[in-house]
DNA sequence: CGCAGTGTTGATGTTCTTCAAGCAGAGTGG
DNA sequence: CCACTCTGCTTGAAGAACATCAACACTGCG
C-alpha cells in the first residue's frame, strides 16, 4: 500500500522499498482533521509542524484590503502544505479546507532524519518543490495572459494531471469538490462569468461536470482548445 | 566588500565573516555576460550550472500559443536564477536579459560543498527559496485580484523593496531599466493601458519616472494607494 | 538621412463585472 | 408534513475596465 506522496515522488526518482517504508512510517504520525470550509492555518502565524495532505483538497489563499479573495493554489493528496524552511517565518497566506481534510503532521526533525537517511527522498522532495514553483509560475501566466475560457480549461487540465499522478482519476474524469465560487476565486473572474464559461464548455462537449464529478470526453482536445501544455508539471499527457 | 547575495541573505540569517568569504569566493567564478534583450536560457533546455545575477536585471517569461508573452518574475542582482534542484529537469520557461547582464556560473558541486560547510548559508538559501515562492504567489494575487493601477503600483513597490535589500536604491528612488512594454507583459495588460496608468500615477504624484529612474515621493502613500503589503517579502517598509 | 524602438494620445470594440432576480437542493425546526 | 433558510447554480441587462487599431512624436543609431 503506497502513500499518495510516495506515488507522486516515484515519478521523479526510483524509490526503493525502504524509501517507501520511510515515507509510509512518517505519514502514519499524528493526523490533523479540518472540516470543509474551515481554515487549516492562518496568515501571519508561524507553523510548528510540517504538514502533508492525506485526504481531501485544500486551497492556499490571500484576502485583499478590498475584500477580494484570491486562491493561489490547490493542495491535493500527497502535497506538502508546510515545508520545513518556512517554519521560522510568518506565513504570508492562509490555507482552507475545501473538502473534509486529513493532514499528516510531521516533526521537522523527523523529516530531516529521513532526508538524511535517503538521498532519493531528499532529491525527490527538492524536485517536488521546484515543480510547486513551476505550477505557481504557470498560474501567473494563466491569470496574466489567458482569457477566461482558457484559464478555466487549463486549471481543469492541471488538476486532472496532478490527480492522475497520485492515482485519483477515474478514466478520463475525476472527483472535484470545488464549487464554481472556488473556481472563480482561483481563476480571478466573477462567479457569474465562470458559470457562463462552463456552460459554453459543456455545449462544446469539452467537459461534463455534474455532482462534483468532472468528465473530460477527450483530454487532448480540451488541452488543445485551451492551450494547455503540461511540460511545467514534468509529465506527459 | 559584501556581495549582493551576501547582503540579501544577511537579512534572514547572521552570516559570519567566513560565510561571506565563502559566498564571495563562489561568486568570483566564471561569469556569463548576456546583452540587453538577449535570452540567457531557453525553455526546454537542461541547465548545467547554477547561475546567480551579479549585475543587471533579467526576466523569467513564457510565450503562449497565441503569441502573448508573459513575464512571470524579475531577477535582480543577488538573485538565484538557476538553483541546483532544477538541473536534472527541462526548464519550463525562458530567461531574458533586460539590461546588460552579468551572472556568476557556479558548479553545482561547489554550491553543495559550501552548503555542507555552512549551516547558515544552507538555511539562508532555503529561506530565500521560500521567499521566491511567496513572491510568485503574490504575483498570482496581483494578476488575479487587482485592477491595473494597483497591479502596477504593487510591482513598483516590490522592486523598490527588493532593490533596497541589496542596497541598490538611491533615496526613495531607483534605477529601473524596464520599458513600458516589459511592465505591460509583467502586469498582464496592454502597453497602451500601462501608459495611461503611469500617466495617472504621475498626475497623482505617486511616482515620477523619467529616463530609467523611478522616484517615489512618498513610499507609504504609494503602498497605501495600491494596497501593497510587504509581509510576503519578510521585510518591513 | 532613414530606421527601429519606445512613449503618447484618440476612437472604437469586447470582455468581463456588477446588480438583480429566480431556481433547485439540502438541512432545520415547527 | 410543510415552511424556512442557506448555499450554490443560472440567466438577463447595464456598465466599467481594458484591448485593439491607428496615428504621431521622440530618441538614439548605423
Amino acid at each position: 500500500m503506497r502513500s499518495m506522496m510516495g506515488r507522486k515522488l516515484g515519478h521523479f526518482v526510483d524509490l526503493t522499498d525502504r524509501d517507501e517504508q520511510l515515507l509510509a512510517y512518517m505519514l502514519r504520525s499524528q493526523t490533523l482533521f479540518v472540516g470543509a470550509g474551515q481554515d487549516m492555518i492562518r496568515e501571519g502565524t508561524r507553523p510548528t509542524f510540517v504538514k502533508i495532505v492525506m485526504e481531501g483538497w485544500a486551497a492556499r489563499y490571500k484576502i485583499l484590503e478590498n475584500g477580494r479573495r484570491q486562491i493561489v493554489g490547490f493542495l491535493l493528496p500527497g502535497d506538502l502544505c508546510i515545508p520545513q524552511a518556512i517554519m521560522t517565518m510568518r506565513l504570508d497566506h492562509s490555507i482552507a479546507a475545501i473538502d473534509d481534510l486529513h493532514c499528516a503532521m510531521v516533526h521537522p526533525e523527523q523529516l530531516d532524519a529521513i532526508e538524511q537517511e535517503s538521498i532519493n527522498i531528499r532529491r525527490a522532495l527538492a524536485m517536488d518543490a521546484q515543480i510547486s514553483l513551476a505550477i505557481q509560475r504557470e498560474w501567473t501566466v494563466n491569470l496574466g495572459a489567458r482569457a477566461a475560457p482558457e484559464r478555466i480549461g487549463c486549471l481543469i487540465c492541471e488538476l486532472y494531471l496532478r490527480l492522475k499522478a497520485v492515482g485519483m482519476t477515474e478514466g478520463s474524469g475525476y472527483f472535484c469538490p470545488l464549487t464554481q465560487i472556488d473556481l472563480a476565486e482561483a481563476a480571478g473572474v466573477s462567479t457569474v462569468h465562470v458559470n457562463r464559461v462552463i456552460k459554453q464548455m459543456r455545449r462544446a462537449d469539452l467537459i461534463q461536470w455534474r455532482e462534483q464529478f468532472i468528465e473530460i470526453p477527450d483530454p487532448l482536445r480540451l488541452a488543445q482548445a485551451c492551450g494547455f501544455r503540461p511540460s511545467y508539471l514534468q509529465m506527459p499527457f
